[in-house]
DNA sequence: GGGTACGATTGTAGCGCTACAAAATTTTGT
DNA sequence: ACAAAATTTTGTAGCGCTACAATCGTACCC
């Protein structure tokens, strides 16, 4: 069928597909950017043609000379949990929904975060999505003077750009109240330090308010490193039980820290949820599959990936109050 | 200090900066890409200027005009697990240390893949590192007409580009060799269909053959899906204990599964390693915390990154033998 | 003091593509 | 069949930056 080379060294350009198709330059970027104003004849034969020597269009020219990207690009502090992952397929399925791309760059400290910003802005993609935590601060103001759309994602008010995230301070109110309507009456709430701990910031408090006014203690918290996830289980029940030997129920900061917890009270010949329940936070995998399976509060991560875009499309004002989406608590075997 | 408005909306050149500076576009080129040729009086003054105006040069103009990225792409099946983690992280240190930037894609299908080479193809990435998998029967073609460096981790021979992985076969080897010099005779082997699957075709006939030369049986095998992962615990156990009762070791294919299987093991009354012995795979963090902890396979997915992106910078030959990476077994408490 | 190096700086000429308007072609109306 | 309208195709003129060669300073030597 073919003839020519099969291994083209020398760049192809659009040229060279004009050439070949026997229409102009001009022809052959219309059949790939607005493939409704060539006539499908042509656009067949130059696509073929494409297709056949291995022509992708050169973005960095077409970007250059119209202006405006086609790809949109999302920081991330890590994707080492299952929210992260959903969030980031929200994020893509409703680029592609949208005719774009998504590119992400993994950022774990402050100025990795900035250094992957400024190369996003070097590209000069379309928006950014950020995830709430700790940012430099010279982020702000350098995202602002370039322009481009910015969503922060479980960001809330002051985020940069517009903040887009569930009501945390709501679900840990409800989680906390379906304890209570459990019957527990010592419930111990484990916090969370470090980097995605502000993310969580309303927890603490909606619990505290709950407790407070159910006449309840509201004293017994514990916080525990991030990094210490799963291993933490020991950690909790011993300075718990230290502090309240009768603790009927545990607040979990994740999934991960929960089914920790679980471990461990079976470990102790402790029954969960008859002697003690323990919620987690999250949604995971591993609360779903683990016996007793985890009370949990769903984040639909996704769909904040999903609304993420949308805001970006937008162009929302900056300091327009966070978009909410939708949480759910999901009542399962361990309270 | 700087009284020029805070927010300059239209888009600021390098131009802008040469007359903000004093000096001429040139200069404020070098002093991006070759500080070195300019004099540190005035790299650091136009440096300032910069960035009080909040500049980013324009990487697609600049990528246009002088033919080559400073940025490299990697194609991820999804990062669900902590190997994938580690692996982005090697590729991430890796092109940091030879002044690359890294831009992920996570495409889940051969289509999404397809489409991911395909951005990356158009930002004219300086190089693509695949993740080895079933490919689309375009891609080879496609990523050899384009003359870009390509590098498939995990791939053995035949691999798109060059192939940079550790011997699975080898730790396969390992592994049951292990568990024989403990004196299991029983051992059931659980394989992983699907996507993944191919990563770890060399898993069962070194299994097997070890077997075989120990003249033990070889034939407990069981194929689950990728997807059960944790879940399937309750299923590996049931159909091996009902083909051989006195099955006295697990080979999983990964932790998250041997976890899965510890489970069971604990529900049903059975001590690991005493009754069975359970291995993992991939050295998750679950298998260092559980309890038991997981003797598994330590596949340094960090060097399989950082080993690629420096086979992309060095441009070997595509048909180059793959480059093998280091790995270890990790005897723990549950063999 | 008058070259001569040598390093620092600066024009020039595109890189490959697309917005836009103009030109060529086809379709439509009568 | 012919003009007007609609559609399709095609030049032109940059987009913002950098390779390269040319120019400008200035430190140094005899």
């Amino acid at each position: 069928m073919s003839d020519r080379p099969p291994l083209a060294h020398k760049k192809l350009t659009m040229q060279d597909i004009a050439d070949a198709a026997g229409v102009s330059p001009m022809t052959v970027s219309n059949c790939f950017r607005y493939p409704d104003r060539v006539r499908e004849k042509t656009r067949v034969a130059v696509m073929k043609v494409a297709a056949e020597l291995g022509y992708v269009p050169n973005m960095s020219a077409g970007l250059l000379a119209a202006g405006s990207s086609r790809v949109i690009g999302a920081v991330l502090p890590s994707m080492r949990n299952s929210s992260f992952y959903m969030y980031t397929s929200g994020l893509r399925r409703a680029a592609e929904d949208h005719g774009l791309k998504l590119i992400t760059m993994i950022a774990e400290t402050e100025e990795e975060e900035l250094s992957a910003v400024q190369t996003l802005l070097g590209l000069r993609v379309a928006g950014i999505a950020l995830v709430a935590a700790p940012h430099a601060p010279e982020l702000r103001q350098l995202l602002a003077r370039s322009g481009t759309p910015v969503v922060e994602s479980w960001g809330g008010e002051g985020a940069i750009g517009r903040g887009v995230s569930y009501d945390v301070g709501a679900a840990s109110r409800d989680l906390t109240r379906h304890l209570i309507a459990q019957g527990r009456r010592r419930i111990g709430f484990v916090q969370v330090s470090g980097g995605g701990g502000q993310r969580y910031a309303m927890r603490l408090p909606a619990f505290r308010r709950e407790m407070f006014a159910a006449g309840l203690p509201d004293s017994l918290v514990l916080t525990i490193r991030a990094a210490d996830g799963f291993g933490s289980g020991a950690r909790i029940l011993d300075e718990f039980l230290a502090r309240d030997a009768r603790l009927d129920a545990l607040l979990c900061p994740s999934d991960v820290v929960a089914a920790g917890a679980v471990f461990e009270c079976q470990r102790r010949g402790l029954s969960v949820p008859g002697d003690i329940a323990v919620a987690g936070w999250g949604d995971y995998d591993i609360g779903r599959q683990l016996s007793p399976s985890l009370t949990t509060i769903a984040p639909f991560s996704e769909e904040i990936g999903k609304s993420a875009v949308s805001v970006l499309l937008q162009g929302h004002e900056n300091n327009a109050a966070p978009l909410m989406t939708p949480y759910a608590l999901q009542v399962r075997e361990s309270t």
